[in-house]
DNA sequence: AAGGCGTCCAACCGCCGTTGA
DNA sequence: TTCAACGGCGGTTGGACGCCT
């Protein structure tokens, strides 16, 4: 109970919602102690359930909702108390990695936790993290949570003969990268904590999450250093490679070892999930202020479909790719490479005018890029109001898409967008190169458009050589850029 | 000491699915 | 089949508290 609620008022209950009766009078606000025993006497004599009965025969002046609440999160005798321990914000973490905010759910998996503490926790951790400007998920969750998945996405796609061709190939294939000059694990290993702009609360209370994010701003030195590596444009000023500090980052596995192959998963988005198809995320952006908090499982940054641009085309510059990783990420969200993603929509009708002019100006392989994405906004818009017309709102997958499709979509509508719902479909949001074999993407493509749509009889099959030509083009690339390394 | 600010968390709100009359 | 009651769930609110300046 809370200090400083004695005076607990009694409401006159509209009526109008849920179960309470018009012209009740009931109690709200916080609970006493003698409501709590009246509470505990009831349900031991009646068992739990039938709330609205409690007030009738208890005399308790609580609506039924209320007694739930309380009894569920405060007075049942199985309710562990006190903070989570370390295994159970891990085990928070990949349950929301893999249900989103499925408190209930979430609950059900840790004896003695409420959905509302779980949320309670999330969501201050959400805040947290924000203000960081870290991701919310650590690299190694995010393997489990894609690997899981994976899995099961392979088992249901039994049926689907396009899927089932897509994954009993090697379309998870990790593609083996090294990166024998990039000594950054012992760069970051060498970093001391303080060093990130973590709060120290955050860096202390996770158990070696709050750690293993990466910063938003790292040492000048650090970027240096790893703008050496193109082949990771700025989403390397994002990463921290391990879990601890204080311990080699070992390479336990290929997603450990791997750089561009983890690289999505280390900045907080589980590869071959949801995510890919509710937005594209940006791992080399901050999450600050911009991330939808409600996204399932795979919260995404709304912006960096510069991104996409950047692995589409040859290889940048290293100068640029400085540039990029010097600029800090919320000044560069709204500079020459902002997007209207989370705009305005003055900003929205700039990023139109700039692309029209860039469409003009720009190299030849600049201008492709934009053809690439011009292109790919035709066909999808078709296919996406057709699917949005089609899809289940039901289905995760569906819902993702849709929410990508609204929620990517400031000011309703700007074509702008687009870009970004093709990249966001074939998840080369965050970093296009390696994590993304061709057949995945398209097979990501066919989840979004819906089971079977992408290559099959539908309406989006008059778009099909469009599109497929736009994904050949940017696997093309990306496939070129991966085999550099 | 006091005010501002951020964090925590209990409780409420409103929507939705289920159930039973 | 319809409708109301109920219960579950996720989102939001607002007060207490602690830290900082």
């Amino acid at each position: 109970m809370r200090k400083g609620h004695s005076d607990l008022s009694v409401v006159e209950e509209v009526g109008r919602r849920g179960n309470m009766r018009e012209g009740c009078h009931l109690k709200k606000g916080p609970w006493t102690s003698a409501e709590d025993a009246i509470l505990v006497d009831y349900v031991k004599k009646h068992g739990e359930g039938n709330w609205n009965a409690v007030q009738k025969h208890s005399g308790l002046s609580r609506c039924g909702k209320s007694c739930r609440l309380r009894w569920a999160n405060h007075l049942r005798p199985d309710l562990k108390k006190g903070m989570f321990t370390p295994d159970e914000e891990r085990r928070i973490v990949e349950l929301h990695a893999k249900l989103g905010n499925k408190w209930a759910r979430m609950a059900a998996e840790l004896p003695g936790r409420t959905d509302n503490e779980i949320k309670n926790f999330w969501n201050t951790r959400i805040k947290r993290l924000q203000r960081a400007g870290l991701p919310i998920y650590p690299p190694d969750v995010c393997f489990q949570v894609n690997l899981s998945q994976e899995e099961s996405l392979a088992s249901m796609s039994n049926q689907d003969s396009f899927g089932s061709n897509l994954l009993q190939s090697d379309a998870f294939e990790l593609p083996h990268v090294e990166f024998e000059n990039l000594e950054l694990n012992q760069q970051y290993l060498s970093y001391s904590p303080e060093l990130l702009n973590i709060p120290p609360k955050t860096i202390g209370s996770s158990h070696g999450y709050g750690h293993l994010f990466p910063m938003a701003c790292p040492p000048k030195h650090l970027q240096e250093s790893v703008s050496n590596y193109i082949s990771m444009p700025n989403q390397l000023t994002d990463f921290v490679c391990e879990e601890n500090y204080d311990e080699p980052c070992k390479s336990s596995s290929p997603y450990d070892s791997d750089f561009s192959t983890n690289d999505r998963s280390s900045f907080g988005i589980p590869p071959g999930t949801d995510a890919l198809l509710s937005s594209d995320f940006s791992p080399s952006e901050p999450l600050s202020g911009l991330m939808n908090m409600e996204l399932p499982s795979y919260q995404y940054s709304d912006y960096q479909q510069d991104s996409w641009v950047n692995t589409s085309v040859p290889l940048p510059l290293v100068e640029s790719v400085d540039s990029l990783i010097q600029s800090p990420p919320m000044k560069r969200a709204k500079s020459d490479t902002f997007t209207p993603q989370n705009s305005g929509l003055l900003e929205a009708v700039v990023y139109e005018s700039r692309k029209l002019k860039s469409s003009k100006d720009e190299s030849y392989q600049q201008s492709s890029t934009l053809m690439l994405d011009d292109g790919a906004n035709f066909p999808l818009k078709d296919c996406k109001l057709e699917h949005e017309a089609h899809c289940d709102s039901n289905s995760p997958s569906a819902h993702s898409a849709a929410s990508a499709l609204s929620e990517h979509t400031p000011g309703s509508g700007s074509s702008s967008d687009e870009p970004q719902f093709v990249e966001s479909i074939l998840g080369i949001g965050c970093n296009s190169k390696n994590e993304m074999p061709n057949q995945m993407a398209i097979s990501r493509l066919d989840d979004f458009l819906g089971p079977g749509q992408f290559g099959h009889d539908n309406g989006c099959t008059r778009d099909k050589p469009i599109v497929t030509d736009v994904i050949a083009a940017l696997l093309g690339e990306d496939t070129c850029i991966s085999s550099t390394f």
